[in-house]
DNA sequence: GTCTATACTTTGATAGAC
DNA sequence: GTCTATCAAAGTATAGAC
């Protein structure tokens, strides 16, 4: 994802290639220039693949980014046994990959996503329906689990918030504390929303 | 703080012109050029009080905005008559802003957090330094409310964490419903903390 | 479809008159 | 301290050969 494949099809490198810079740079922090540098992709192809240009470009990458970071966090909550581990192991494994990643991959939209809501609204509203759609993926995790339609999705709000925000005070730190923190209070919250439904 | 004063000196409307943009179109997204026109002051001026340039005013605007806001959130804590009502009274107040400015104004160094974190080292830890003061401010009122270090700072940084996260997804969505469920998981958090202490 | 060259605009920054 | 003019570089976008 980070890393353009060689062999991939120029428009798909360009994908690639835009996906990284914007969660590390921004939108506007990210030139076409050096888009096609690092998708090693010539210019025109740029405008041959995506005729409505930086914008048009913005919102297939938001969407893609969006579903394949959706994709990755449900797959953890696949492979952890119960809700609780679930959530725990999202915290944990988002700490390791900013670990990894030398605090530079964190979500691949949210600094887009601030960007743009105030300036640019074909970019914003391709934001609003990734995280929408994230909530309602987390939500039936947790109506899975037995909670109520309401609960679930209020869960899911402060769960991708506390990601979210975690993700801010990391980066800008450079420690994984705050995702700590941030996930032990996720557990505690799911945790007293079982209780109170008398699932657990 | 959004609209520069036409009678505040050359340097206080620069400053208070950058702190509006940033929080709207981001560091990269912020021209000089604009900042200066919002300031009703001449190009040179920006350059005669900020010989840094653009990475110098942004460092001192960071700071600026960042003291200005936790002093606004504190002040938020004090009005309230008890713990759990300062919690819910700052997510009601934050959503309350974001309606008032067509969900603009939010956290003004969120967005320049993660524009920066990764490629200006300088800003990066200007808004780090500005995260932990917060987490300090709150954490001592989470102590002084009776809660041990630990479980201060804790709370602190998911106080935090809850309020930034659920910005990006109000500002994205245009609606108030991540910052109502986020500050109902809050309260709840801390509600559980008072109560595990005994000191509820 | 691929690739190069270029047009036009805006950016951050500087020089120098007043 | 104020203000204007200008620079070199980078930004997005387009034209047109291959």
């Amino acid at each position: 994802m980070a890393t353009p494949v060689e062999s991939a099809p120029t428009k798909q490198r360009i994908l690639d290639s835009t996906a990284a810079q914007f969660m590390r740079h921004g939108y506007t922090g990210t030139g076409l220039k050096q888009i096609v540098a690092a998708a090693n992709a010539p210019f025109g192809s740029l405008y041959h693949h995506f005729p409505g240009g930086k914008q048009a470009l913005g919102v297939e990458v938001i969407h893609r980014s969006g579903a394949m970071y959706g994709d990755l966090v449900m797959s953890v909550f696949d492979a952890a046994p119960d809700l609780l581990t679930g959530v725990h192991d999202c915290f944990e494994g988002a700490a390791a990959v900013l670990v990894a990643t030398d605090y530079a991959d964190a979500c691949p939209i949210e600094t887009v996503a601030l960007e743009v809501a105030s300036s640019n609204e074909p970019l914003r509203v391709a934001t609003a329906e990734v995280f929408e759609s994230w909530i309602v993926s987390a939500s039936a995790r947790f109506r899975a689990a037995g909670l109520d339609d309401s609960t679930a999705r209020e869960l899911a709000i402060a769960f991708i918030s506390l990601l979210e925000g975690a993700f801010i005070l990391c980066r800008a730190s450079r420690t994984t504390e705050a995702l700590e923190a941030a996930g032990r209070t996720a557990a505690v919250v799911v945790e007293a929303a079982l209780r109170d439904a008398g699932v657990s």
